[in-house]
DNA sequence: CCCGCGCTCCCTCTTAAGATAGAGGCGAGG
DNA sequence: CCTCGCCTCTATCTTAAGAGGGAGCGCGGG
């Protein structure tokens, strides 16, 4: 018999927290040690109790799954994270992955595959939902936006105008075109508001 | 002592219902009698079941919330249910709401407040998170979109131009500008970038 | 050292978008 | 019957957006 496997889970909703919960301790092989409700209580957690595996939804207050990955990789190179989101296409999913991040998993997934993903990032092995895996390769080759192209289609996406865009980055209505022309190049799109579109349905901007 | 009240969860998520579950059939008064993963069971599993409330998840597959809450009502127009979804500001809410649904709440709302919702709409007093309410107030005297601009919306938001959007809803472009105009002076925007973002944040469009 | 890349700025030109000000048809409801 | 809201169409005008060029500067890696 193998030792319990010791599990957080950090995620903003009471309701995922006890259904996970229920899944979890319902198992004779592991067992749920602490929760989380935002970004830096499961950082804090997570180093109280150091856990086998960290379950860890993407999207949370004060401090989103990316930066908590982040940190807690810093305090333990070896973590074990699972990350959850809600929504395919997210992104994020791929900074999680590629910063070391064990796995990841839609909310949507059955009882079953949660219960293996938690057993296979216990034991250091990576799992990556099917449908995150197809996401993964579909993105490959597409080009990526820089910081700064992020930063305009931030504004972009709020609707505001190359005048407006340039004003509050602090260049000329130029620059800002030059950005939103590459940024419509890159996103594949004809119009800024098929750019919002396409960012969307990427994951690229969230709101 | 109370009869027990009977309750079907109706949402895409298992680990969702397992949460409200084991929340629901922790109390004396209540207990889960049946669930549901999409739009369709839910109303198939209503019909069998008849239960004292109805937890519905806005967004499902096949049928949508609001869908389902329709047909409900006219399986039975003294049900009681109760509609759960992830945001607020989703426009569908008081659709619902104004159908005759008896309450609505938040996914990230704490245990407590869940289970007095379901108490309330049990029976048969409305319930309304805070939150919501405000939402609601503020709605108020806001001009609401035709059935016509909310098309033109939709189409406006995949990032099409008004020439497209014309030559899909078999209109001129003129047409199709009159419309646009519209949607911008009631969601006061000053661009259709814009529009779509006051949109979104209403709930108006998905996706 | 030089190359590539990201960021910045500049130019011209065409087209789409949005503001403005009309008007007619049509159906629901007072 | 007449009004009102919605949908349709028209025309003109101004401005913003996007296409298509080119160019300099700093910085990190080969």
């Amino acid at each position: 018999m193998k030792p319990h496997i010791r599990v957080v889970l950090a995620d903003d909703h009471p309701v995922v927290r006890d259904g996970l919960a229920a899944m979890v301790n319902q198992q004779a092989d592991m067992e749920v040690v602490a929760e989380a409700g935002d970004g830096d209580e499961a950082i804090a957690v997570y180093e109280r109790h150091r856990p086998d595996v960290l379950v860890l939804d993407l999207r949370m207050p004060k401090r989103d799954g990316v930066a908590v990955v982040q940190r807690v990789l810093e305090i333990n190179p070896k973590a074990c994270i699972l990350v959850m989101t809600t929504y395919d296409g997210d992104e994020d999913i791929f900074q999680c992955l590629s910063q070391g991040a064990k796995g990841y998993l839609l909310k949507d997934a059955p009882r079953q595959e949660i219960l293996s993903a938690i057993r296979a990032v216990s034991e250091a092995r990576p799992y990556t939902s099917s449908s995150v895996a197809a996401k993964a390769l579909q993105r490959m080759g597409k080009p990526s936006l820089t910081q700064r192209e992020l930063d305009v289609l931030q504004l972009v996406a709020q609707g505001r105008s190359n005048k407006d865009i340039a004003r509050r980055l602090s260049i000329t209505e130029g620059t800002a075109k030059t950005h939103v022309k590459a940024i419509l190049t890159k996103l594949d799109a004809i119009s800024r508001t098929e750019a919002v579109a396409v960012a969307h349905k990427r994951g690229l901007i969230h709101l």
